[in-house]
DNA sequence: CATGAATGAGCTTTCATTCAT
DNA sequence: AATGAATGAAAGCTCATTCAT
C-alpha cells in the first residue's frame, strides 16, 4: 500500500472525511476538495496520501468492508445464546438511519466500481464472510435446541443476507416503506419463520 | 414534458442508447456522447430531444420503471393458478444475466439519484407496486387452498421484493455466490417455506 | 438586397420581432429562436428571409436609423414656428420610456457593431442629419427673431443631439436620476439658455 | 467577494486584461480565453480568480468606475481655481482617442447588463457622484466671482455630466463629426455660455 | 509534510445553420 | 415559402493533478 508510512492517524481523517463527502455529496460528484474541506486540509494534502481518487475509493472501500464485518463480528463475540446472536447480527446489519455513512459509501462504491477487477472479489468475499457469519449462528442455534430449520441451512443464511442487504439499500435511498424499523421487524419476522423459533426479538 | 412532441421514435431509440451506455459505462462515467454513438446520432440531438442530461437520466429512469413493471404484470395475466403465478414473479424478477441493461440502470439511478425529490417517490412506487403484485398472487394461492402462510402476508411480499432487489443487485454486481440461476433457487426456497407449498418450481 | 422580392410583410413583421426580442433579451443573447417566437414563424424561416444573424441586424439598423430619423422629420413638418419646433425635436427625440424597443436596438447595435465598417458611416451620417435638423430650427428661430444664439450654431446643434443621446443612453439604463420627464426640463434648460428665449416649452 | 484572497496582483492583473480584450473584441464577442491570453494565463486560471463571467465582468466594472472616479478626483485636488478645476474635468472626463479601454469597457458593460439588479445601482451611483463633482466646481466658480450661472446649478451639472457621456460615445464609437478635440470644444463651449465666463480654456 | 495557485483535458451546453419534406 | 429535426463548431465550466514554495 503506497500510503503506508505516511502518518496514518492523518491516513484515517481522510478516510473518514471521504465516507461524509460521499454521504453528502453523493460518489458521483465527490470532489477531491469535498474531501480536503471535511478534513480540515488542502486537496494537495489528499493527494500527498493517495495517489489519485481511485486509489483514495479503492481504500475506503477496503477500510469500510473492514469495518462493516468488524463491527459485526465484535457484535457476537460475548453472546452465548443463538437466539441472542441472530438479533444481535439483525440489529447490527440494518443500518439506523438514512444517513449511516459507512452503508452509503459501501454500496455508492458497488455501483461506481462496477465490474472493476479490484472491487468484485471485495464485494464477494463480505458478502461471503456475512452469509459466514449468520450460518454459524443458525448451526448454534440448532445445536443449543433453540431451532428447527426450515431448509438448507446455507440456503436460509444466504437469504438472511439479501435481505439485509435489499433493506440497506431501501432505507438510505429514503423508501418509507421500508422504514429502519419496520425493515427490522421484516427480517425478524423471516427468522421466526426459518427458525421456527418464535421467541425472537431484539430486546431479548 | 418537455420532448413529448418531438418524434417520440426518436425519443425511445434514444432512450434505449442509453440503457445500453449506462450498462457498458457505468451511470457515473456516462457521457452524452455515449447515448448518441449508441444511437447513430449527434451529441446536438441528444440535447434537442432532452434538454440536459439530468432530464435524460429521469425521463430513462420513469421509462425503465414503467416498464420493469408492465413487463412483469403482463407475466402473470394469462396465469391462473396462484402457484404459477408466483413461480413466474420469482423468474422475470431476477435477471437472466448480468448484462440485463433495465435492472442495471434502475439500479445505478436509484444510488446516483439518492436524495433527488423526483426520483425517491419514484422508486417507492415501483416498490409498492411489487409488493402489490406479490400480495395478489399470495392472496390467490390462500383462496385457492394451496398456500398455507407462515406469516402476515404483506411482510411475506415484501420480504420477496427484498429478497429480489438483493439478488438483482448481486448479479448485476458479478457476485458468482449468487448467480442468476442460484438466485432463483435461494428466492424459491423462501417461497416454499412461507407458503407451505412444496410442489413450487419455476418450470411447471 | 438579398430578401427584397421576399414579400416584405414578413420582413417587416420579422424586423419589428427583432425590435422586441433586442429589447426583451439584449442584443448580446439575442437568438434567432428568440425572433422566430416573437414573430410566431420558425427558425427556418428568419434563415429565409435574413441569410444570417449579422444580416438581419444590419438591416434591423438600417431600419431603425431610417424610421427614427424620418420620425423626427415628420414631427416638424407643419410647424411654422421655431420656438415649438425645437420643443416637438426634443420632445420626440428623448424616450417615453425606458422600454422603447427602437432606441434601445439602436444603442444596442451601435455598440454591438463597434468598429464594424458597415455600421460606423451609418451612425455618423444618422448624427449629422441629426445635427442638420437642429440646425435649421435654430437657423429659422434667428430669422424669426425668437432666438439670440449663445454661441456658433453648429456647436450649438451638435450639443443638442448630444444631450439627447447621453438621456437616451441614461433612460434606457433606468437611471432613475434622469428620468424622461426630468430629461426634458434638462434639455429644455439647455435650450432656454443658448436661444435666450425664455417661452420655449414641450406644450406651447 | 469569493477572489478577496486569492493574490490581488494576479486579480488586478486580469482586470486589465480584461479591459484590453473588450476593447479588442467588444464585450459580446469576450471569451475567457481572450483575457487568459493577453494575460498570458491558462483559461483555467481565470477561473481560478473569478468563479465565471458574469462575475469577472461585474467585478471589471465595479473596479472601472472606481478607477474613473478617483482619477477625477485626484485631478481636481491640488488646483484652487474653479475655472482651472473646470478646465480640468472636461480634459479628465473625455477619453483621449477611440481606444480608451476602461471607458469603452464602461460603456460595453452597462449596455450588456442592462436591467441588471446588480449594475444599475452601479451606474447611477457613478452619475451621481460625477454630478457632485460639476456641482462642487460650479458652487466654488460662484463664489469665487468667475462664474455666473445661466440656470439652476443642478441642471446645468446634469448637462455637464450628459455632454461628457455622450462624448464618450461618440468617440469610442469612431464618429468623426466628435473628435476629442472637438468634443472639448463643444464641451467647453457649453461651459462657457452656462458661467457666462468667456476666459475658460483647457491649457490656462 | 502541507499548501494552494496554476494548469488543461474533458465534458456539457448552446445555437446558428442546413436541409429534407 | 415554411417547417423543425438534425448537426457540429464553439464556448464555458469543472476538477484531478502538478509543483514551487
Amino acid at each position: 500500500m503506497a500510503s503506508a508510512k505516511k502518518t496514518p492517524e492523518r491516513r484515517d481523517q481522510l478516510i473518514l472525511a471521504t465516507l461524509d463527502a460521499i454521504r453528502d455529496r453523493g460518489i458521483a460528484n465527490l470532489r477531491i476538495q469535498d474531501v480536503a474541506e471535511r478534513a480540515g486540509v488542502s486537496t494537495g494534502t489528499v493527494h500527498y496520501h493517495f495517489n489519485d481518487l481511485d486509489q483514495l475509493i479503492d481504500d475506503v472501500y477496503t477500510w469500510a468492508c473492514e469495518r462493516f464485518y468488524t463491527t459485526r463480528l465484535q457484535a457476537l463475540a460475548d453472546i452465548p445464546d443463538a437466539r441472542e446472536q441472530l438479533a444481535a447480527m439483525i440489529d447490527a446489519g440494518i443500518p439506523k438511519s438514512e444517513d449511516d455513512a459507512l452503508v452509503i459509501a459501501m454500496h455508492d462504491i458497488d455501483l461506481f466500481r462496477r465490474g472493476s477487477a479490484t472491487m468484485g472479489p471485495l464485494l464477494q468475499a463480505l458478502y461471503d464472510r456475512q452469509v459466514a457469519l449468520y450460518f454459524a449462528a443458525l448451526q448454534l442455534g440448532v445445536a443449543q435446541g433453540h431451532f428447527r430449520l426450515a431448509g438448507p441451512i446455507i440456503d436460509l443464511a444466504q437469504n438472511f443476507v439479501s435481505l439485509e442487504d435489499a433493506y440497506e439499500l431501501h432505507i438510505i435511498s429514503g423508501n418509507r416503506s421500508a422504514s429502519p424499523r419496520r425493515a427490522r421487524e421484516l427480517v425478524l419476522g423471516y427468522a421466526r419463520i426459518v427458525t421456527g423459533c418464535s421467541e425472537l426479538s431484539l430486546h431479548h
